[in-house]
RNA sequence: GGCGACAUAGCCAAGUGGUAAGGCAUGGGUCUGCAAAACCCUGAUUCCCCAGUUCAAAUCUGGGUGUCGCCUCCA
């Protein structure tokens, strides 16, 4: 399979350092606040990605961090007349409702930046000793100029980002590229015991200190949004390089913006929905099929109507599948027809075609295009006055739930079995009412079971019934 | 100023040299007490513009236009 390397700016096949195994690393969410839809992309994406290294047979170690101790984690707790702590464990405890909302499996590992404030002191030690880094009033510093391959990750040399350099000058960097490892503690504020007096970890040693920690110096994967590109990555490639001599990742990959009005959504500019409005308003799983109806690098414009949009493609898939469960309860017996082992022939073109897809690049949407054409063959192929057998629905719904079981898009369907003698009995009632022609009868019963989000369907072979 | 990305039907969106996938929406048909679902048919002589290379370009080259992103915390 082929995965784009933002490190060389192609695509390039993929091949982990130790045969069958990825190592994976992303970078997590500061917990200060609920995530929002541009959030919830890389979550989304990378999820897929490693369900479809597990899928392909490799064994996947992913891991992802939390961030919970920082500015805005601490900003947040004296507004809110709270401890830093609390704000981090409450919003790891919202990230986790949204994950699962989204159909985002866990990691392998969550570790958190403090639980690890001693890999992050010995990381930064070495640093030090090396001569990769300063003290400087308490601080510690990355010396950028230590390291000549600075820039090669974003592809800028490094006299150009100086040039466009907004930071503050400031007396304790020996140059603005410089940045911090570790931050001398302010009053009020978090704090460890380190060897340069009380501190805390800078943001970006502690993805050097996880990813090494947790996976080893060299890792196969690390993903994240685009603009963690710089300098957050170009930071960590700097740190973990220097200190261990060896390379850090094998390959970058990164996701494009979510843009609202053609502007990237973010916190800083306000123009953000947070995951829980956009699944209030569409549901978890519209959400994640409209992230992966587009290529993972394309830019995705948020809107209402293509929202509505994923949300009707997406009922294509749940009403098929709905269909293909009726026909296993109620299509013909004794095993496949003629006809259809003729049929069934075609559908491992279909795991072919979707195959392809992923492994260029993990084309997501090309992925749903082949689901798609799944759906309508098998629609034609299962059609009422085709006779079924059951056997026919179970070798499409393999399929199809195999495929599916990359991308997760139907991660939400219950089966509501628990209202199912409820509906069973109206559907009963309303069977009498239709046998005695009294439509006014049969639709109040429709209205309803309605009522109860339930969606009637009458077919040449019952009634059908399902969660709207 | 430096670096980078994107531009395909009403909308969303694949497609990197061989004659435009898929989805949503629309219209027509089949089926149907009504409805729903499903199936069939329907739509870009054309891929932002101009020039070039080629037997052949949405795809390559050059130029232009527009939009966005990174260079500062940000997925």
């Amino acid at each position: 399979m082929k995965l784009f390397n933002t490190m060389t700016m192609k695509k390039e096949e993929f091949v982990p350092l130790a045969p069958g195994a990825v190592k994976m690393y992303a970078c997590g969410p500061t917990v200060y606040n609920y995530i929002h839809v541009g959030n919830a992309r890389p979550l989304i994406i990378f999820d897929v990605l490693r369900r479809y290294l597990a899928y392909r047979g490799y064994d996947v170690t992913f891991v992802q961090n939390f961030t919970d101790v920082d500015d805005k984690i601490i900003g947040r707790a004296k507004e809110e007349g709270t401890t830093p702590e609390a704000v981090a464990e409450k919003y790891i405890t919202e990230y986790f409702k949204d994950a699962e909302g989204l159909g985002v499996r866990a990691a392998t590992i969550h570790p958190r930046a403090t639980e690890n404030i001693g890999e992050i002191i010995s990381l930064i030690e070495t640093l030090v000793d090396k001569g990769s880094a300063y003290v400087s009033n308490g601080d510690v510093y990355f010396k950028t100029s230590s390291f000549p391959q600075y820039g090669k990750l974003s592809h800028q040399p490094l006299d150009e980002l100086m040039a466009g350099a907004r930071i503050d000058v400031s007396d304790v960097k020996e140059s603005p590229m410089d940045f911090a490892l570790w931050k001398a503690a302010k009053p009020g504020e978090p704090f460890w015991q380190s060897p340069w007096g009380a501190g805390r970890p800078g943001w970006h040693i502690e993805c050097s200190a996880m990813s090494s920690r947790y996976l080893g110096k060299t890792i196969d994967l690390h993903c994240g949004g685009q603009d963690l590109t710089f300098p957050h990555h170009e930071n960590e490639i700097a740190q973990s390089e220097a200190a261990n001599g060896t390379e850090f990742v094998r390959y970058w990959l990164h996701n494009g913006f979510i843009s609202i009005d053609n502007k990237k959504m973010s916190k800083s500019l306000g123009n953000f929905f947070t995951v829980r409005e956009a699944a209030e308003a569409y549901g978890y799983d519209t959400i994640r099929m409209f992230m992966l109806m587009s290529h993972y690098r394309s830019p995705l414009n948020y809107s209402g109507d293509i929202l509505i949009q994923a949300k009707n493609a997406l009922d294509r898939l749940k009403t098929f599948r709905k269909n293909l469960l009726f026909v296993q309860q109620n299509g013909a017996d004794g095993g496949l027809s003629e006809n259809e082992k003729t049929a069934t022939a075609a559908l491992p073109g279909y795991r072919e075609r979707f195959i392809e897809a992923m492994d260029d690049d993990f084309n997501t949407a090309d992925a749903i295009a082949v689901l798609f054409e799944l759906v309508r063959e098998g629609n034609s192929m299962t059609a009422a006055d085709k006779n079924p057998s059951k056997a026919l629905a179970t070798a499409i719904l393999a399929l199809f739930d195999e495929l599916d079981g990359v991308l997760g898009l139907l991660y939400a369907e219950t089966g509501a079995e628990n209202l199912a003698d409820t509906v069973e009995a109206l559907i009963a009632a309303r069977q009498a009412a239709r046998q005695a022609k009294n439509w006014a009868e049969a639709d109040r019963i429709r209205d309803d079971i309605k009522a109860m989000g339930i969606v009637l369907e009458d077919t040449p072979q019952g009634v059908k019934w399902h969660k709207a």
